[in-house]
DNA sequence: ATAAAGTTTGCAATCCGGTTGCAAATGTTT
DNA sequence: AAACATTTGCAACCGGATTGCAAACTTTAT
């Protein structure tokens, strides 16, 4: 991906794109599925943990990325569709092997929703189901 | 709660019931909803939060709890369905304040299912919503 | 261009929830 | 009551998340 594809994406979301920034972005695009900060920390070594963690934290304040908690200890970021924000409708399950520990993403499972009472307003929902992968379950 | 029902619930899931666990047992049921290692820390001064956490574990185990991950950044615990199994299909949609940091449960609100791709196994699903809850919404 | 103000970054330190090793206390068995 | 097993508390540790602070860098105003 371009610097200034990325570069513009940034600017969109009122983000100002410094070199450290564009970097996290692509690595993110590019690395498919949810990653921890520990899997961008171990891919930039450059980077420090604490820049790389307040990148996440800024991606995530405008929207460019969701997070996801799976049962694996760690926060993982996942970026947001395209082009439009990253709205409840379009999350998806996400499913986290107990056995390997790897956390897949259902992309084209869309997160069936329900009904919350009256006057909760809800900004952002996270599905996921824990078990065994096809892949462990072959294995053994 | 009287002990001695506490006790042959224990029993019934093969737990060996100590005064600990009849402790962290009744603490449980009494505080609705919920709660977290630290929770229970508070609630029960003169228990160790090893004792509290292991017992914790143990009930996970025997299917007296189940745990949930709301974006809270500490695990809760909650009990199960008074005396069947804790099934995934029992289990229910969480709200996770924002604002205030509360975890509703609701009990009520099942989890919807989904399909998922085939080789996997499910064996629990976290349902959770973040957003602002009407207590908080009404205080701004 | 340069000084002043603001922003971003890296380092080091800290926080905090979760977890474990170990020895003392307690309970169980014979 | 001796031998053994289980449970508990203490203290320490681990690892992910987070922050204070000063240095590097950018932007703005002069």
């Amino acid at each position: 991906m371009e610097n200034t594809v990325i570069e513009s994406r940034l600017q969109k979301k009122g983000v100002k794109p410094t070199a450290n920034r564009i970097t996290v972005f692509r690595t993110l695009s590019e690395m498919q599925g949810p990653v921890s900060l520990s899997d961008l920390e171990d891919r930039l070594p450059t980077l420090d943990r604490s820049s790389i963690f307040r990148t996440l934290t800024l991606f995530l304040e405008h929207h460019l990325l969701h997070s996801i908690e799976d049962g694996s200890g760690s926060l993982k970021y996942e970026m947001c569709g395209n082009d439009d924000d990253c709205s409840i409708d379009d999350m998806h399950v996400h499913f986290h092997c107990e056995v390997c520990g790897k956390t897949y993403c259902f992309e084209d499972l869309h997160i069936p929703s329900v009904d919350l009472p009256s006057g909760f307003i809800p900004r952002s929902v996270n599905y996921v189901v824990k078990g065994i992968c096809d892949s462990c379950k072959n294995k053994q």
